[in-house]
RNA sequence: GCGCCCGUAGCUCAAUUGGUUAGAGCACGCGACUGUGACUCGCGAGGUUACGGGUUCGAUGCCCGCCGGGCGCCCCA
């Protein structure tokens, strides 16, 4: 075989696009029920949108980015980067296209292809699919309450029931800068103690030393100063609000101060479901607000926002554990019919076109099959009916319509096929 | 990007310490049944053993490289 799907890409082929269509419908369907729009930017950006809305300390940015350069003649396309996320890019839409003229609030949702250049492993490609809605415009913890809800109502749908959803609040930059001080000071008689990668954040990013999962310093960090005891009045506030909310929605969340993300720009709500049907990439989805995103971009004015991301392919692997796609297998047709000789073929061929027209899924042979050939096509494609189509039939205008599941069949006029199927349906 | 493991028909797997025409099940095609599916029984097609080198009289099995996959790390969806 020469040509494969290059490094940590995949196809989705016929048989189980179901299951993907399946998830897309229910994504849609409840961001629209909760008044969200469905937005489509370009697949790439400039590679500085990028590095400006996610950071260029960042390791999205600084590795994983698949940037190029098209060197068109006589156009300004320096480097342009296949979007790794897609806040940036519903951000830079808003402020391109002034979407605070329209409306004080800007809600939108997507379900589109991202790309990051990492090493491939279970739960992670290089391309994969995300979905994930943005609201922007509010400040009000109702707002993080309801993008949650959307996340929440989207996994309840489609079944899954045992991920976990956790929550923490970042306070503002104030905040991260006061507590960060504060964890130097806590890790640093203990910083002999702590392995090369929690070292090597001590200065970078001593936040993500409460990430680490090395087990040996799960005691060092769980005494470690909390976040939530830095937030400030209104973070607190906000962080109050938005649990009382989601207490009242019925949605159980877990409190976890050593939940962080690491972009700049996020402020207050941070938050991730995570399930232990997946391996070590064990995050479904996760989101969090951020307030400073659009003055990242160069907005004179910021725009408040918080939104959520999901990854598909993770989803998948847990619905697909949890036989979640069990009752979900694609319609089988209503009808088969096989035909034989080029005088069938052709009358078979517009007696179907005339049932698909009426919304009927029918099928035939197009290979000229032999008749028991036909017969264990129509049997593999599921079909409820199975008619035969010969020369004796054409010339009386009567064919045998035959039940599949009984084997019973009964004589009716060609004319009469859409009567009886549909009756019988 | 780093470490460890893996790669044989479409799929799941065989193939005595390196030994001659690389096998089986499932799936697929055809037939038994000259115009009637499922069950059964035959027959058939399907392989450059991922790819490229090396060692050897001889390599699916050993060595090197490369491509791809898995697990972990980093990070994230």
């Amino acid at each position: 075989m020469k040509f494969q799907t290059v490094r940590g890409t995949k196809d989705i082929l016929p048989a189980e696009i179901y299951k993907w269509q399946h998830i897309e419908r229910t994504v849609r369907s409840v961001c629209e029920r909760f008044g969200y729009t469905e937005i489509r930017t370009p697949v790439f950006e400039e590679t500085a949108l990028f590095a400006r809305g996610i950071g260029e300390t960042t390791d999205v940015v600084g590795k994983e980015m698949f940037s190029f350069n098209p060197s068109m003649e006589g156009d300004a396309m320096d480097s342009i980067t296949l979007r790794p996320e897609m806040t940036a890019s519903v951000m830079r839409a808003y402020l391109q296209h002034s979407l605070q003229t329209l409306a004080p609030l800007t809600k939108v949702y997507y379900f589109a292809e991202m790309f990051r250049k990492e090493r491939p492993q279970a739960g992670r490609q290089r391309q994969f699919w995300q979905f994930g809605c943005e609201c922007l415009g509010s400040t009000a913890a109702v707002s993080d309450a309801e993008v949650i809800a959307v996340m929440s109502l989207i996994y309840r749908e489609l079944g899954i029931t045992s991920a976990t959803m956790k929550l923490n609040s970042l306070g503002n930059l104030e905040t991260r800068k006061t507590y960060r001080v504060a964890l130097q000071d806590y890790f640093r008689p203990h910083f002999e103690k702590l392995d090369a990668v929690s070292k090597e954040r001590f200065d970078k990013n001593p936040l993500r030393i409460l990430d680490s999962k090395n087990q040996s310093l799960a005691e060092i960090i769980s005494d470690a100063p909390r976040l939530v005891d830095f937030l400030d009045d209104d973070s607190k506030k906000h962080f109050e609000t938005l649990q009382s909310h989601l207490t009242n929605l019925g949605i159980a969340f877990e409190l976890d101060f050593k939940l962080v993300r690491g972009l700049d720009y996020y402020s207050r709500t941070a938050f991730e479901l995570v399930s232990t049907d997946l391996g070590a990439q064990d995050a479904l989805g996760g989101g969090g607000r951020y307030d400073g995103l659009s003055t990242a971009l160069g907005s004179e004015s910021e725009v408040p926002a918080i939104g959520f991301a999901s990854g598909v392919e993770r989803l998948l692997m847990v619905m697909e554990k949890q036989n979640l796609f069990d009752h979900l297998k694609p319609q089988p047709p209503v009808l088969f019919i096989a035909a034989l000789g080029e005088a069938a073929v052709k009358v078979a061929m517009t007696e179907a076109y005339k049932l698909r027209a009426k919304g009927v899924r029918c099928e035939m042979d197009l290979l000229g099959r032999s008749l028991k050939s036909q017969m264990r096509e129509a049997n593999r494609s599921g079909a409820t009916y199975t008619v035969v189509l010969g020369d004796d039939e054409l010339e009386k205008g009567i064919v045998q319509l035959r039940k599949m599941s009984d084997a019973t069949q009964t004589q009716i006029a060609l004319n009469e096929i859409i009567d009886k199927i549909q009756v019988g349906k």
